[in-house]
DNA sequence: GTCTATAACGTGATAGAC
DNA sequence: GTCTATCACGTTATAGAC
C-alpha cells in the first residue's frame, strides 16, 4: 500500500495486491487492477504476462510478507517465551490492521490451491525450528504452564488474534458497532489477548 | 448434503449448494452446479432464472440454517449459562462438521456484500435477545465471571470454535497431520473450549 | 420438463501504431 | 514503454425441438 510506486511495474503490482486482497483471484478482474493502477490494461500483459503469473507474484510476496515479519519476534533469543506471546500478539495485530484483507485472502486462497500454494513457502519449519517452541516446550517441562498440544495453543493464540478480523463484516453487523469503535475493540485485544492466553494454559 | 434430492430443484439447490460452498460465488461454474447435478445446463435456468437468483437462495438458506440452528441452544430457559456454553461448542462443532466449507464460504461472500447479505437475516436481534446474553450479564453482576465487554466474549468463543475449520489447510501444511488426525485434534476441542472460556472469564 | 444448439456477453490476452 | 483496437475464449443465458 505504502510501497513506492515509482515504476510502473511496482504500480501494476501494487494495485494487484490490493484488487486481489479485496476480491480475492477468481473476483478480481485485470481491468480492475489496470484502472486502480491508473494504466493501461496492455501493461499488465506487457510487464506480467498474465494474470495468473502477477497473482503468484502477489501470493509469496504476501505469504513471505505475512509470515516472514514474525521470525524476527519468535526467534528471540534474548526474550522470554511470555514476552514472545506479547510482542507476537502486538506485532500481528499491528501488520493486519495495515492490511486487513490479507488473512480472509490467504485462507481462501489456500482452500483453492492448498499444495500449489503452501509449497511455496515453508511455514512449517520456520514453526518447527523457532525458539518460541522450544521454549513452550521447556515451560511445559518445567510445570510453568500445563501439559497440552502445541497445536491447540497454535490455533487458540492464532484464532484469537485473526479472527476478528476475518469476521469483522459479520461481527460488525451483530455489535452494530461503527468501524473505529470495531478498531478499538481490536486494539485493546493487543493487551487481552496474552492474558487470557495464559489463563488458559494454567 | 443428505438433503432429498426428490425434485429436480431440489437436486440442482443441493448441488448448488456443495458447489457454491465449495468455490465461492465467483470460481463456481453453472456448469459445475450442473454436473454435480447430474442435469442439463439449460435446466439451471429454467427453474432458477439466473446463476445469481440462485446463488442468494443458497445464502438465504446457508445463514438461516447457520445461525438458525443454534438458536434453540442459547434460548433454552432450563439450561445454566456454563451448560449453554458446553452445548453451543458442542454442537457448533458438529455442524461444521457435516458440512466445513461454511464458515470460510459465508466470511468471504459476507466479504463481497455485507449489507446486501447481512439484511437477509436478522442476527442481530437473535443475539441481543437470547436468553444467553441476559445470563451471561446476569453472572458479569453476580461477580461469577469478570467484567468484560460481550462482544470479546462472543469474539473469543466464536474463534475458537469456528477458526480451526477456516484454518485447516494453513495449520494442516503446519502440523503435518493427516485429515483424520486433524479432525480428532477438532474433537477434542468441544470439551476444552468450554474449559478455555472459563478460565479466560476469571 | 428436458434436451441440443447457439446466441450474447464478459474477460484475458495480443497486434500493431506511436 | 504505452496506448487503442481487436481477437479468442469461456461462461451465462436463451431459443426451439422433442
Amino acid at each position: 500500500m505504502e510501497l513506492k510506486d515509482s515504476s510502473t511495474e511496482d504500480k501494476i503490482k501494487n494495485a494487484a495486491k490490493a484488487v486481489f486482497h479485496r476480491k480475492g483471484f477468481a473476483a478480481a478482474r485485470t481491468r480492475d487492477i489496470a484502472e486502480e493502477a491508473g494504466i493501461n490494461l496492455a501493461l499488465l500483459n506487457y510487464y506480467f504476462r498474465s494474470k495468473e503469473r502477477l497473482f503468484v507474484l502477489v501470493m509469496i510476496e504476501t505469504l513471505s510478507g505475512f509470515f516472514g515479519s514474525v521470525s524476527v519476534i519468535i526467534n528471540n533469543p534474548e526474550t522470554t517465551f511470555e514476552e514472545k506471546i506479547e510482542q507476537f500478539a502486538a506485532g500481528y495485530i499491528d501488520l493486519i490492521f495495515r492490511e486487513p484483507d490479507i488473512p480472509l485472502f490467504i485462507m481462501s486462497e489456500i482452500r483453492n490451491n492448498p499444495e500449489q500454494l503452501l509449497q511455496k513457502i515453508d511455514i512449517r519449519n520456520t514453526v518447527f525450528n523457532s525458539v518460541f517452541i522450544r521454549q513452550f516446550a521447556e515451560s511445559v517441562q518445567q510445570g510453568k504452564i500445563k501439559d497440552q498440544s502445541f497445536l491447540h495453543f497454535m490455533m487458540n493464540f492464532i484464532g484469537l488474534i485473526v479472527f476478528p478480523f476475518i469476521g469483522k463484516p459479520l461481527l460488525k453487523a451483530i455489535s452494530g458497532l461503527t468501524e473505529e469503535e470495531f478498531n478499538a475493540l481490536i486494539e485493546e485485544r493487543k493487551k487481552l489477548i496474552p492474558v487470557w492466553i495464559k489463563a488458559m494454559m494454567n
